[in-house]
DNA sequence: CAGTATCCTATCGGATACTG
DNA sequence: CAGTATCCGATAGGATACTG
């Protein structure tokens, strides 16, 4: 019937959790995809991200390919953050992913956080 | 351009990831999408996963109501459990997410765990 | 057969303070 | 402005041994 195999290794939906599946991967990339932002203003657009966790999430986005990092020459000086094509196309299964909790959201409700 | 707002508590996508984003929730979530399966036959098929973290993830995703456990009465007795329509629901996110790792599995290869 | 119980390490992620 | 550095508590998850 299937003909993928079980294996975690092998697995392709974990490989694509390896990249998401942390705390705010998934909630910059959405930022990002409203397009290039400051680090600052990805602070602010995002609620309640450290320092540290926006920085260390976007260094991992960057390693794996998902976001570009460039240096802003103009005045106010700063860095600008903003997603690579493989960036861009990991929006649409974020989005999927966010569509199934949407409609879901109440059989989700009830349970407890872990 | 973007309608949706990307504070943690409200993203959708990070409250489907709470359902799947650990090690093991989606390796279950395909293995059981074959069908029902005993809790043994559930440890074949998946590759190094120890009895510890079968039984927790198969609690915790019984607790967010994904999948079902039954006992068995007839010989051999055992344990058997199954995916409910929820999800089943979750199977085209996550293959949406495989699909994507698929896609660009070169890309995504060159870089450090972490 | 289908789990518990323990122990142990590694990483996650928040808080705070400091820096070029 | 865009980070580092440090400390800390709370999970995640592997290994092993025991149980009804």
């Amino acid at each position: 019937m299937a003909d993928y195999d079980v294996f975690v290794a092998d697995c392709p939906a974990r490989s694509a959790l390896d990249v998401i599946a942390d705390t705010w991967s998934v909630v910059v990339v959405y930022a990002l995809g409203e397009g290039p932002r400051r680090y600052s203003d990805l602070r602010e657009r995002i609620g309640g991200i450290s320092k540290k966790m926006l920085t260390q999430t976007l260094r991992k986005l960057e390693r794996r390919g998902v976001v570009e990092r460039r240096s802003l020459a103009t005045a106010p000086k700063g860095v600008e953050y903003r997603l690579t094509n493989l960036g861009r196309s990991l929006l649409e299964p974020v989005s999927v992913l966010a569509r199934w909790a949407e409609e879901h959201a109440e059989e989700l409700a009830g349970d407890p956080p872990d």
